[in-house]
DNA sequence: CAGACTAAGTTCAAGCATTGAACGAATGAG
DNA sequence: CTCATTCGTTCAATGCTTGAACTTAGTCTG
C-alpha cells in the first residue's frame, strides 16, 4: 500500500456508489449527490473522468421548474457493453448488455452439445459473440455452464462430460482477445434476478430445472458460491433416506423425483412444449405428474429454507413454465414444513426472465464487476 | 459524512487491522507494521492512543539478536473484558473473556429454567455475572439462548416457552446497566470456534444436540444468521418426508432420528452420563442407538453440505461426547451422499470446548465487535 | 572498551480525496 | 429588468498515511 492507495481505495468506493446510483437511474450531479451523501463538489469530480473516458453523457438539460436546469447524467449509449453466453445441452444463447442494463442483442440457436468437444463448443460459442456484439467496447464475457466451476475451469458437468477439466475461460478468452469469466448456470440465473435489477430482493433462492435441478443462492445481495463452487445442489437435497438411487451415489435426492426428465416420463411426453399442452388440455396424468414433481421440490426447498432463511424463492428455466400446475404443491409442502416465526413467509414467484435469463446473468457479471471495480472501465 | 468522516474511517479501519493481528499474537510495533502492511510510523500513531487508555501495553523490551531490542505490545491485563451468559433448559453458564482470548472466570450451575419466568431467569443470570466479573472495565454482556431471536427479543424457544416475546437483552442491560447483546446458542457456540481463535476454519457448521439440534454456520470468516435470525435449523431438515411427526407440523426432520431425547430413549437411557457409561461397557443396545443417530445425523450434514458447500462439520455439545461412538456412521453417510469433485471431502471434527462454548461464544460477540469497531473501546 | 553495526521507534514535510462555503451560471416569476 | 432559485464549479482547509531521515538502544568485533 503505497501513500496513494488509501486515499484511492475512498474515491474508488465513491465512483462505486456514483455508478450503483447511475445504474438504479440516470440523475444530475445534485440529485445523485442528493441520492449517495456526497456533495456536489466530490460529485464534479468524480464524474469529470467518467464523461471525459465516454462512460457517462450529459444529457442537453432538463426544462423543470425554477433554477438552473439540471443536465442529467447517464451512461453513454456508445459506451462499453458486456456480453454473456450459455452453453446448454441443447442450445447456445448469448446476450449483450448495457452497462444501463438494457439488452442489446440476443440471440439462441439449438445445439448439440452433448457430444462436442471443448473447442468445437467455444468456436460456436464465439463465432455467436462476434455476431451480437458491434463496434462499441466490450469489458468483457461471461460464459455460463451447467456444472461446477472452479477458477475458470470445469470441474463437474454430469451432461457435458467431454468439458470436465477444460479451462474454459482462457480458452474463449484467447479466442475473443478478451476478458472471460466461468460460472455456474445456477449462479447466473440467479444474478439475472439480482443486477442490474432487483427483481425479488436481496435474498432469495432461483431453482431451475433442466437435466439436474439447480439453485442460485443470494444471501445479502451477493451470489453465494460456497468454498468449492458446490453450494446450492438442490437437487441432491435429500428427501427420502431410502429412496431412489440417484446417478450421485446418493439415495432420494430431489432431483429424482422433480428432475425434468422425471416429469417428463412420468406424464409420458416427450418434449416440455408437449407436456405444457396436456396441461392445458387439462390431462390428468400430466397434472399429478407436475403435482408430484411439485412436492418433492417443496419438500426440498422447505428443507433449504430451514437453513439458509432467505424469505423468496423463485421458480425459473422450465419450471417457470410450469408454474401454475406446480406453485400449489410447492407451497403447500413449504408452508407446512418451513419454520414460522412472528410473519415469517415463503414468498414463491415465476422468474419473468424467461430463456435469457442465463445469457443476460452472464453478461451481467461482467457489468456487475465494471461498477463496484471502477477502475476496469479506465482500461 | 463530514469531512473528518472519510479520513476517520480509514483510521479506524486500520485501527481494526491492528487489533487483529494482535488478537492473533503479541507484536513490536515494527512486528505489527511488517504483518499488517501498514507503517511503522502509521503504528506509532495508531498505538499511542491504545497505550494511553490502557488498552494495550508495552512490555519491557525483548533481547534478541542484534539491533535496538523491540518492545512488545500485548492487551493490557488491567485492560476491558466481556462477560458471556447461556441461559438453557437446565444450567446456566458464565465465562468472562479478555481481548486477548484468554478466559478469565467461568462459571457453570445447574437450574431449571422451564418453568422460570424472564425475570426471575435474568435476576440469576446478573448474580452469577455479578460473581465472576471483578474491578475491570466491561465491554459489555453476550446472552446465549436456545432459540431464535430478532432486535434483542426472543422469537422463537420451544423449550423455554415463558421467555417467547421477552425483550431479555434490554431487561438484562438494564439490571447490570451495560450492553448486552442477545443471540441464539447454536450461533454463539459456532463463533466460539472462530474467535478469538480459529478452531475450524472459516467456513464450516457445528452442531449439537440439546433438545433439539442446532447448527451454527459460519461462512466466510462470518456466523450466517439468514435474514430472520431462522439460518442453520438443521433439526428441521427433511430426511423422510413421510417419515415421523414432529412438534414443528413438518414431518421426518432429522431432530426426530438424532435429538439427544431420541438417543437417550432407543438406548434405554435417562441421562447422557448414564449412556457414556453403557457406551463405555460395550453395551449394543446404547451403540446402536448412537450409530442409528449418526446415520441420520449424517443424512441431514450431507444435505447441508450440498446446499452450503463449507468443508467442515464440528460436532459439538452432547454429539462431542458421543463423538468416538457417533463418528463413522455420520462419516459414512456424508461420504456417501455429499457431492464430490476434486479433492472434496467433508472433514468431521469433535469441538475441543466443552460446555462452555456456548458461554465463552457470547462474551467473544461482545470483544469481537469491540475490535471490530474500535471507536467502542474509547468511549 | 571503543567504534561499527543493526534494528526499533520517532519526526516531519508531502500528498491527496473530501468538504463547505463562496461564487458563477442559467432559468422562471413578477 | 430584477429577484429568487437551483445547478455546477472553485478553492482553501482538514487530517490521515507515507517514506525518508533521524534518534535510540542494544550487539558484535577487535
Amino acid at each position: 500500500m503505497t501513500t496513494v492507495d488509501h486515499l484511492r481505495q475512498v474515491r474508488l468506493g465513491n465512483l462505486r456508489t456514483v455508478l450503483l446510483a447511475l445504474v438504479d437511474r440516470p440523475g444530475s450531479r445534485a440529485d445523485l449527490a442528493a441520492r449517495t451523501g456526497l456533495t456536489k463538489a466530490t460529485l464534479g469530480n468524480l464524474t469529470e473522468p467518467l464523461l471525459a473516458g465516454g462512460i457517462l453523457v450529459e444529457e442537453p438539460a432538463t426544462l423543470a421548474g425554477m433554477g438552473r436546469p439540471s443536465k442529467p447524467l447517464r451512461f453513454h449509449p456508445e459506451g462499453p457493453v458486456a456480453v454473456g453466453a450459455e452453453i446448454n445441452v441443447s442450445h447456445l444463447a448469448v446476450e449483450t448488455l448495457g452497462l444501463d442494463g438494457e439488452t442489446l442483442e440476443r440471440r439462441l440457436v439449438p445445439a448439440d452439445t452433448r457430444g462436442a468437444t471443448a473447442d468445437e463448443v467455444l468456436d460456436r460459442v464465439a463465432e455467436l459473440i462476434r455476431e451480437v456484439t458491434g463496434p462499441r467496447k466490450l469489458l468483457g464475457a461471461g460464459l455460463a455452464i451447467p456444472g461446477v466451476v472452479h477458477d475458470g475451469v470445469v470441474i463437474r458437468t454430469p451432461n457435458l462430460p467431454k468439458l470436465v477439466g477444460s479451462p474454459l475461460a482462457a480458452n474463449l478468452g484467447r479466442r475473443l482477445d478478451l476478458d472471460v469469466e466461468l460460472d455456474n448456470e445456477a449462479n447466473l440465473a440467479a444474478l439475472a434476478h439480482l443486477w442490474p435489477h432487483h427483481l425479488a430482493g436481496e435474498d432469495f433462492v432461483h431453482v431451475t430445472a433442466d437435466v439436474g435441478i439447480g439453485a442460485g443462492v443470494v444471501l445479502n445481495g451477493e451470489v453465494y458460491r460456497g468454498v468449492s463452487g458446490f453450494a446450492g445442489e438442490l437437487g441432491h437435497v435429500v428427501i427420502e433416506r431410502n429412496g431412489v438411487l440417484c446417478t450421485c451415489g446418493s439415495r432420494g435426492c430431489v432431483e429424482r423425483y422433480a428432475g425434468l426428465d422425471v416429469i417428463l416420463r412420468e406424464a409420458g411426453r416427450r418434449t416440455l412444449n408437449s407436456l405444457r399442452k396436456a396441461l392445458d388440455t387439462g390431462d390428468s396424468r400430466a397434472q399429478e405428474a407436475v403435482r408430484k414433481a411439485g412436492e418433492a421440490l417443496g419438500v426440498g426447498l422447505a428443507t433449504l429454507m430451514n437453513l439458509f432463511d432467505v424469505p423468496t424463492v423463485v421458480l425459473g428455466g422450465s419450471y417457470a413454465l410450469l408454474y401454475e400446475h406446480l406453485s400449489a404443491a410447492v407451497q403447500s409442502e413449504m408452508d407446512g414444513r418451513v419454520l414460522a416465526g412472528g410473519e415469517r413467509h415463503a414468498r414463491l414467484v415465476a422468474s419473468p426472465l424467461g430463456e435469457f435469463a442465463v445469457a443476460r446473468g452472464a453478461a451481467g457479471l461482467i457489468t456487475r464487476r465494471a461498477v463496484q471495480q471502477p477502475e476496469r472501465l479506465f482500461a
